[in-house]
DNA sequence: CACTTTGGTTACCGTCGGGAAGTAGGCACC
DNA sequence: GGTGCCTACTTCCCGACGGTAACCAAAGTG
């Protein structure tokens, strides 16, 4: 945060260090990538867009994003079910600024992989 | 990733994927945020500062981050034991990476709570 | 009447994380 | 010389979280 040249309100903070505890997931990341990436989708678009995530979770991530206005979820009255989610502006908002660390990641996948295989050889002694 | 404009690289994509699901975890942003804020700390001092982690997270992700390359560990053999933790290059870019993300997490704070306060209001009925 | 499709929910179960207690080992105090 | 004390862990126990797989609704199709 001070990092970032911010005000150091220790409520505000506090309540900040929540909200990215409960933002920063792995699940919610990855699901907020490829809606900024491909737009509006359905249920199982994702499902299958998001690798390794299960029906549970992907339900369960899905609500808490609705949950906290980043995405809508629209549901078409028709069978088989037809359910459409999109990212709204706020949703977009944070797909703009975890940006960079995507970014971050392309660019040192390869010094972190360099970093982990060095640990790993004197953990091994 | 792609709304980054970054190539499209399936085996790319896949690493970044993986690569984000283990640094997008609650606790690693945490303390890289306090590592960003606050220099070079001890292993109590990042325990008070990041709060409600236990003791038994805080090492284990910091072996973690210790293993990725984003911090150092440095061990004085002394009594009673001091460890001092400190971001390398790598963690201070992920960290500047990862303040996009802070300054939105503070500037929607409000939104936020008032989507999951609506949310809530309509799930209630 | 059975079968398919889609977006879930539920039961079961293994793993992950929190809380609290234990550990090392040299030093200060009584 | 025994009793604490300090810090950075580790270990144990248990509850909560996440994965797997099965089930469900409701209309259209053969």
């Amino acid at each position: 945060m001070s990092s970032c040249q911010t005000v150091a309100d220790p409520r505000v903070q506090a309540l900040v260090n929540d909200l990215i505890g409960r933002v920063a997931d792995k699940w919610t990341m990855l699901i907020l990538d490829v809606l900024a990436e491909q737009g509006t989708l359905r249920f199982t678009q994702i499902g299958t867009a998001v690798p390794g995530i299960s029906q549970k979770m992907l339900t369960q991530t899905l609500r808490q994003m609705e949950r906290d206005g980043l995405i809508t979820r629209t549901i078409f009255p028709v069978v088989p079910p037809r359910v459409e989610y999109a990212l709204t502006d706020l949703g977009l908002g944070l797909g703009a600024a975890f940006c960079g660390v995507w970014l971050w990641a392309e660019a040192n996948l390869q010094r972190i992989d360099v970093a982990r295989t060095a640990f790993d050889a004197r953990a091994a002694v």
